[in-house]
DNA sequence: TGTTAGCACTCACTTGTTTGGAGTGCTAAT
DNA sequence: ATTAGCACTCCAAACAAGTGAGTGCTAACA
């Protein structure tokens, strides 16, 4: 297959462009004035249906004008789109007023990101990809409850309590707070295996059954570092015709409300070095409800070494441009946003 | 202006019913032959007719069926319910795979409410009433880090980052611990005003600095205990055709994102002593956007003396019978859900 | 050989008209 | 007081016709 010459290019790039802004079939006349190529709309009816017979455009019926086809969009994303980095808006300031929470925080920039996109958006709790214990404690709370507090290196405290059958004497408390926190303090999580556990529990002594409760509801404390998802802006979808009708936008809704899948769209981001801007178009996305639409997802970095995962979920004629720059802005500031607090 | 004979009872309430099973305007024809009346159509026209005169059921267009109006779903709920306490799947059993976070509990309650009864459900975290100070903890977790933690009667748990400019040395930190402990154990929040706090301030002698910020910090942890308000099921909401248009599909999702509205709809109910079942139909609820629907919220109760709410968003023909009781019998199971982890 | 003008054709969409049926209100008879 | 009967209303579905945007093809043109 002989790829596009210069002309075809050009054509299709003015196609989807319109489209993207108009969300109507667009028709020979149009592209024939609205370029510079000073083509008449004959001619350029020829070029389309070359183009439709390669797969990059595709007609809804008969008479009607062409739309971009999947394969026409990732051309398009992949080719055409000049990166122009745009300035935007600083989201720096406009964000956040310290919240010391980072569920607040994501909450707040999907939330903002929604608002300023028009898409309906989505935003992962970092996950350690190496994240680091960096203070334990037990308290005695009541008689028969002990809290563990953790803290990892990024700061994010975690608790769990941890039921008792007979009260700690001060002393042992002590005694295990100092233990626990000297061995474990710096570890990741796969530095604590089985000899530091065994270890730790041998210079626990009479209390490594204590031990052991602990480091399970540590190690599950920090592993279930699950990925939570909020997502925003859902309603938004309604703003784009051909994802409104109740069918398609009840089973998008549900989508972003059973936040388990947008996960999954997600995860294998992480797990490659996939750093930059992906790009999701119809069928390429792995949630089947989404079909209809385009994924943009970014994974971003806070520096320490937590790595989380922002979206955002539009129709497939979504403002690529606008999209993927906004993204870029907003990752490679969410680490300082993230830092500033605490 | 006379009130409703018997007759008319019992039509109006063979009316609603219909119209709740089928969602259409309900004829003459129809009721003649459901009741067991034994009227003709002819009979039951005239009645329909003074029933309409009298505001409880409204015409579409002239040849059509009659539906309910806001007063007749009134005087439905308020004298036609039987309360029928019909047993309802054990949830207790169903539901909940022991996660100590209350966040998990809440949020697959609504989910499962949602399910079962196929309407969107809302449900807030419990408010303290009357919560008091169980324990608290300052933890030195870097140079620059106090960590406050805070458990309350509740065994809710709450941490506070406070920065600092220079460490404490332990001994501050073990004498700070003992005089929060002492001062503010099994103390509410009415109960920490100024008096208390001069007085800790004062004990505190040379930090007491600190002590400010930690009481601020505290106050702010304690009361910031705002409702969080869990969602579920919105896209329940497109499987009742009348609600399930664009616009109004909507707006109502809308509302249920931006869960702040959702709080305040139910916080009026938890001020008051109204620790019943709550029915707003139509324009009786406090959200605009709600005018087609009905809301169905309870309150339920920890034991504890932490308050909460729970909420069934559906269309006027919601099936009132069946949310109320399951309303009421999840309330009353509540707590012992609660209870139960820890 | 690439480009263009012209023309017939297609097809969704709109508008107007028709028809059927469900439902009502009224009246006269029981 | 109830009911049968009938005329009337009005929605909804079906159908017809007109409109217009857009295409594909062909023949003429540079």
């Amino acid at each position: 297959m002989e790829e596009l010459d210069e002309r075809k290019v050009k054509i299709l790039n003015a196609i989807i462009r319109t489209y993207l802004e108009t969300g109507e079939p667009v028709g020979s006349r149009t592209i024939s004035k609205y370029t510079d190529l000073n083509l008449s709309s004959a001619t350029i009816r020829n070029e389309m249906s070359d183009l439709e017979e390669l797969g990059y455009i595709i007609q809804p019926h008969t008479s009607a004008g062409r739309i971009p086809s999947d394969k026409g969009y990732r051309f398009y994303v992949d080719h055409l789109l000049e990166n122009k980095d745009k300035e935007i808006s600083d989201m720096k300031d406009f964000v956040i007023e310290h919240t010391e929470r980072m569920e607040q925080v994501l909450k707040q920039v999907a939330k903002m990101l929604a608002q300023t996109t028009n898409y309906a958006t989505m935003i992962t709790t970092p996950k350690s990809v190496r994240n680091k214990v960096k203070f334990v404690q037990l308290s005695q709370v009541d008689e028969e409850h002990l809290l563990a507090v953790i803290v990892m290196e990024s700061n994010v405290v975690k608790n769990k309590m941890i039921p008792l059958a007979e009260p700690l004497d001060s002393e042992t408390l002590l005694k295990l707070n100092i233990l626990l926190n000297s061995t474990l303090n710096g570890l990741s999580i796969p530095e604590i295996n089985l000899g530091t556990i065994s270890r730790l529990k041998e210079q626990a002594g009479d209390h490594s059954d204590i031990i052991g409760i602990v480091l399970d509801a540590v190690a599950e404390t920090i592993s279930q570092e699950e990925l939570e998802v909020y997502t925003s802006g859902a309603t938004n979808i309604f703003k784009y015709p051909e994802l409104s009708d109740s069918q398609r936008a009840s089973e998008l809704i549900y989508a972003l409300e059973e936040k388990q899948q947008l996960a999954t769209l997600v995860t294998e981001n992480l797990q490659n070095e996939n750093t930059g801007i992906q790009v999701y178009i119809g069928d390429e996305s792995p949630i089947q409800t989404m079909k209809d639409c385009s994924v943009v997802t970014a994974t971003y970095e806070l520096g320490d070494g937590m790595k989380g995962s922002v979206g955002i979920i539009g129709p497939k004629r979504m403002d690529y441009e606008k999209v993927m720059s906004h993204l870029k802005e907003l990752t490679s500031q969410l680490d300082s946003i993230f830092k500033k607090p605490t």
